[in-house]
DNA sequence: CGTATGTTTGACCGTCGTCAATTGTAGTGG
DNA sequence: CCACTACAATTGACGACGGTCAAACATACG
C-alpha cells in the first residue's frame, strides 16, 4: 500500500501546479474562480480502472493531476487500438464531443488523480469567456497535430524510429512538468507500446534490447534512463531514402 | 480563362446544396445570413495549386464546394506525409488553430471551388451563436475521430485492408453527396494514396491489380468501379489474429 | 514530337510478424 | 514467508509481406 505521493492535493486551480499546463491562460482571478467552481476534483483512482467506456454518453473532459492514462478504441473485429497516452497536465476525452458519445475507452495505467471538467457547464461559462472557448479549440487542435505526428510515424518509420520517437515524446512531456527528461518510469506495458506504435510485443522488446546494446538507453523493466539523447534523436528522425 | 464546370456557383449558403453537409445546423434565417456575410466564396482554383503552406499564419478554415484537396505536412527529414483528402462538403484547415500557424500544407488535386471562413470573424459571431461554436467543435472532433481511424488502419492493417478501407471511405463520402457510391474517379495519384496509407506506389498498384483479379473492382487508371462492395468490406475489416 | 511524370509488373531481399520456449515479475492464498 | 499461478518480458528460428531496385509502358504537357 502506497503512498504519500499525492499529499499535495490541490483544492483549486489557483494553487495547482499543473494549471500552467492545462490552463495556459491569462485569466483574471474572478474568471478563474468561476471556472474553478465547475471543476470536480476526484480522489486518486487505482491502476487499471475505467474512466469512461466507448459508447458512454459524453459528459466531461479530464485533466490529469498525477498518474497516467491510456485511451483506446475497439475496432470492428473486436481488437484494441491504443490511441494515446496521457500524462499529468494533459487533457483527454475530446473524442466524445461529436455524437455526444465517447468513441474511445480510457483507463488508468497507474494510480491517477483527475480533474473532471463537465462539458455542459464549461460551455455555459465559456460563452461569457471567449478566451476560454478559444483555448479549448486550441487544445483540440493540439490533439489533432499530435495525432498527425503519430500518423506520420506509423506511415513511414521503422520499428526503431517509432520506439525512439515515443521515448523522446515522453521525455519532452515529462520535462514540461519539470521532471527529469532522461530518467523516468514507463507507465505502460510493452504490449501497450506495441499496440500504440503498430508493432508486436516481441519487436518492441527487441528494439529496447538493441537500444541498450547501442548504449542509447539503460532499461530495467519499466525504468528508463536515456544515456544518449542525441543518438536517440538521430534514430527517430532518420531520413527515409 | 474560366471553366464552365461550376455554373452552379451559389451566391450564398441558403442556396448551396453543400450546406447540408458543412452546416448541418438548425440556424434560423437571420443567423444564417450573418454567417453568410463573413464567408468568402472564391473562384475555382486550378489543379495543383496551394491553398496554404505550412508555416503560413492561420486566417481561415475552408469548405469545399467542388473538387478535391489534399493536406500534408513536411517532416523533419523533408519528406511529405499526406494527412488527409477532402471532398465537397468537407471542411479543412483546423491545423492552424493552435499557434495561429498552419502546420500542414494544402493543395488542390483538381479544379476546386472553396468557401473561405475567416476565423477571426467566425469567432466574433459565434459568441452570440453558441450553437455555431458547438458545431465547430464537433467538426474538429470529427476530424479527430477520422484521424484515429487512420491511426488504427496504419497500426494494424495489411496493404489490402488499407487500400480497401480508403476506397470504402471515399465511396461512403461520395454517397453523402448523393453521388454514386460505386463508380467514381480518384482525385489523387497512386503516390498520394501510398503516402497516405504508409505504402509504396508499387504496393498500391499491385493491390489495385489484385483487387481487379478478384473481381472486387474495375479500374482504368483513375476511374474506379466497385463491383463487389461486400467483398471489399470483408477485406477492409478482416480480423487480425 | 520529345521529355517528364505516372503506372504497372517482375525479381530479390530485409524487416518485422508468427510461433515457441524460457525467464522474470506481480498478485494471491496457504 | 513461501508456494503457486497468471501475466509480462525476453530471446530464438523461420517465413511472409511489402520495400527496393529496375525496366517497360502509358499518359500528360510543352
Amino acid at each position: 500500500m502506497r503512498s504519500p505521493i499525492l499529499n499535495i492535493q490541490p483544492s483549486n486551480c489557483h494553487n495547482c501546479r499543473m494549471s500552467a499546463l492545462c490552463l495556459p491562460l491569462a485569466l483574471d482571478s474572478s474568471s478563474l474562480d468561476r471556472l474553478d467552481k465547475v471543476i470536480e476534483r476526484g480522489r486518486p483512482i487505482h491502476k487499471n480502472k475505467y474512466i469512461f467506456h466507448g459508447g458512454d454518453p459524453f459528459r466531461a473532459v479530464y485533466a490529469i493531476r498525477s498518474g497516467a492514462v491510456k485511451s483506446f478504441c475497439i475496432s470492428d473485429d473486436g481488437s484494441e487500438q491504443v490511441t494515446g497516452f496521457y500524462l499529468p497536465g494533459e487533457i483527454f476525452g475530446w473524442d466524445g464531443i461529436d455524437n455526444n458519445t465517447h468513441s474511445n475507452t480510457a483507463t488508468t495505467l497507474e494510480t491517477t488523480a483527475l480533474c473532471e471538467i463537465p462539458f455542459a457547464r464549461f460551455e455555459e461559462i465559456s460563452r461569457t469567456m471567449p478566451i476560454l472557448q478559444k483555448h479549448f479549440m486550441r487544445l483540440m487542435a493540439k490533439e489533432l497535430t499530435s495525432d498527425q505526428e503519430l500518423i506520420g510515424l506509423l506511415a513511414k518509420s521503422s520499428a526503431e524510429e517509432r520506439v525512439a520517437s515515443l521515448l523522446l515524446s515522453l521525455s519532452s512531456r515529462l520535462k514540461r512538468q519539470h521532471l527529469s527528461a532522461t530518467q523516468f518510469r514507463l507507465p505502460m506495458s510493452r504490449a501497450d507500446i506495441g499496440n500504440y506504435l503498430g508493432l508486436t510485443v516481441e519487436t518492441v522488446s527487441r528494439v529496447f534490447s538493441r537500444f541498450q546494446s547501442f548504449d542509447l538507453i539503460l532499461c530495467d523493466k519499466k525504468e528508463i534512463e536515456i544515456i544518449n539523447l542525441n543518438g536517440l534523436s538521430a534514430l527517430a528522425h532518420k531520413p527515409k531514402v
